[in-house]
DNA sequence: GTCTATACCGAGATAGAC
DNA sequence: GTCTATCTCGGTATAGAC
């Protein structure tokens, strides 16, 4: 049907990763879309709306990783596989940082419905971590475990971006792996 | 001498954490500042020269802050004291950030000779770290640990900000403050 | 050194022909 | 449904009186 709609989201979706959303302004997505900047707005009320789309994108796109994650085996080989993806994207991490959490802090400081929209983002995988934590033996500590490791990859991306580099991003995949593995046997000793 | 130059970075300090740099104004940096909008441009030849004046005094406030930390004992006490500033300032966390890591990733997207100057943050951080987790024995792998210990720090910000939850970054700075206890003995028995 | 008024531009958004 | 031309506003920056 609408593949300008789909054209239109990827492109926001790329140069707000790159340049910030409010930084890149609709004529830049438009072009890049290859849309006329007027015909933006057959499909986007507003800015916003766009903003809106591109979240939901992501929502999609992180189900979809979930899901091959799923496929790696057990808990840990899943976590694993959740971590290498962050390492996988080094290159892009450290020129632009995360597209999610890139996305999340700058809606976050706008304020309004667009910051909670963004919110499920880090709910949803943050959820699945504490299910993959629980198989594991994770018990009353899974949220605050869940935490620990997407600050961890999240913490990382600010540091490579900031830093422009690569590096610091696989050091804390290493180390994050490293505790993931070796999470089992800590959980049942403390049992 | 120039008070209002002062209070015009302290201004912009403020606003830039709750909104962004990009997203504030000068009018509303020199309204709260209670400095007529043209008078900013003698202190400032362009917004980008308030900008480096704002990574100047938080080169200044780290550097003060570590020098506290110092003093707080040895290697231990002293990392335990710089996890607490985030931990006492969930409230602040939880509604925008952090200050420094919001403004490395804006001005990180902006690239430039900005971003370049604000490496200089989480450089100097990050080099504090590693010369305390060098007097634990770290070793060739104090540079990933202090990474470690800053990406924790830096993501529960960003997860705490995103969920709009102070209490995602009292968990992460429990969970570092206990590596950290446990880091001597991990590091004697590996070696 | 200080402040008012304003130039100028780029942004989001709209009108209306096709 | 599609696109061009344009409106309007808010932003940075400047001119120039005091």
């Amino acid at each position: 049907m609408s593949d300008k709609r789909t054209r239109l989201v990827e492109a926001a979706a790329d140069l707000a990763h790159r340049r910030g959303f409010r930084e890149t302004s609709l004529a830049e997505i438009a072009e890049a879309a290859q849309v006329p900047l007027g015909n933006v707005y057959y499909y986007f009320k507003t800015k916003d709306a766009l903003a809106e789309a591109l979240i939901e994108r992501w929502l999609e796109e992180m189900r979809a990783a979930r899901a091959a994650w799923e496929a790696a085996g057990g808990p840990v080989e899943r976590l694993e596989a959740c971590i290498d993806v962050a390492a996988r994207g080094r290159e892009a991490v450290a020129r632009s940082g995360s597209p999610v959490g890139g996305l999340c802090t700058e809606l976050g400081k706008s304020g309004g419905p667009l910051a909670e929209k963004a919110k499920a983002l880090f709910r949803e995988q943050l959820d699945w971590i504490e299910v993959q934590l629980h198989a594991l033996g994770g018990g009353a500590e899974a949220p605050a475990l869940a935490i620990h490791l997407l600050s961890g990859l999240q913490g990382a991306s600010v540091l490579a971006h900031a830093q422009g580099d690569p590096a610091l991003v696989v050091y804390e995949a290493e180390m994050l792996k490293a505790w993931v593995r070796r999470l089992p046997q800590r959980l049942r000793a403390q049992a």
